[in-house]
DNA sequence: TATGAAACGCAAAATATTTGCATTTAGAAA
DNA sequence: TTTCTAAATGCAAATATTTTGCGTTTCATA
């Protein structure tokens, strides 16, 4: 009896990387994930299936690929993202309680096409990160 | 006699914080310099002026109020460049070498306001972080 | 020029990420 | 299926980055 590949063992393997349980352990706890985890947060979520080392090499494999994108919401540590095409998004991240919504509109690849127009010293673009920082509606109200 | 308070000594004050030495040493080595600086690099840069904990605690300061804005560049650590009003602008980083440009044209300011519009949960943006990552021309043809 | 809150220096703690190496395993090939 | 090997893992230790406690110093106000 075989067991029907998932479509992430095969983008791994296209890619030249093995389709191990850990990975694809951890690109299900992301593909659950309604915002950009941090390495803890996958920890906890991995219920022992993920060796913190094991964690950082995997998630180095995947955003190598762009499976996974990597943020940086201003705390000291990364969160991570599984990165699909069809829902290409950035985040608005409230500073006070740190509330993550994601940002839908995306104007950027237009404006990618400016920029490699302007610059003398780049070849291509192939990614970009976009976050703003506010104050969402509830914080907002308890300052007043 | 009495010396010319620095602009940045100003700006400091009208913000409720002190125009100590560290600050202005730390401001005088972001405002040479012409791409954003990590930690280790400022330190270097200070001569001794500077402790890594106070720096650490001036950044945090500076970054409050708004006068230093901390970069992720996709390394494991921040890097740290003055915001001046006048020159608010982006980057793009070369992912083989590192290498640094600005990215002068800045649209997001509008998509700000159709963020906020969509948005139920934020009341405000206060800012954004923009980077584009890419390959450099020199990278470029080492490739091929 | 005296005063108190803020900032500093030092050294240690806490947090985050990477690495070395022996062992295991996915997946290609036989 | 079984064999084989490069790739991946687990463990534990190393490194890197950031934060903190606390006694001392300093800025800025009065």
């Amino acid at each position: 009896m075989k067991s029907v590949p998932s479509p992430f063992a095969l983008i791994l393997r296209e890619n030249g990387y093995k389709a191990t349980p850990s990975r694809l352990s951890l690109l299900q706890i992301l593909e659950k994930a309604d915002s950009p985890l941090s390495i803890n947060h996958i920890m906890k979520e991995s219920n022992g299936n993920l060796t913190q080392a094991t964690l950082y090499r995997a998630l180095e494999s995947l955003v190598d690929i762009g499976m996974v994108r990597q943020i940086d919401i201003g705390h000291t540590h990364a969160h991570y993202e599984l990165e699909t095409k069809e829902k290409h998004h950035h985040h608005i991240i409230c500073k006070k309680c740190g509330k993550i919504e994601d940002v839908d509109i995306c104007e950027i690849r237009e404006i990618e096409t400016i920029i490699l127009k302007q610059t003398k010293a780049f070849a291509l673009i192939q990614n970009h990160s976009l976050e703003f920082f506010g104050i969402c509606k509830t914080c907002n109200k308890k300052d007043l």
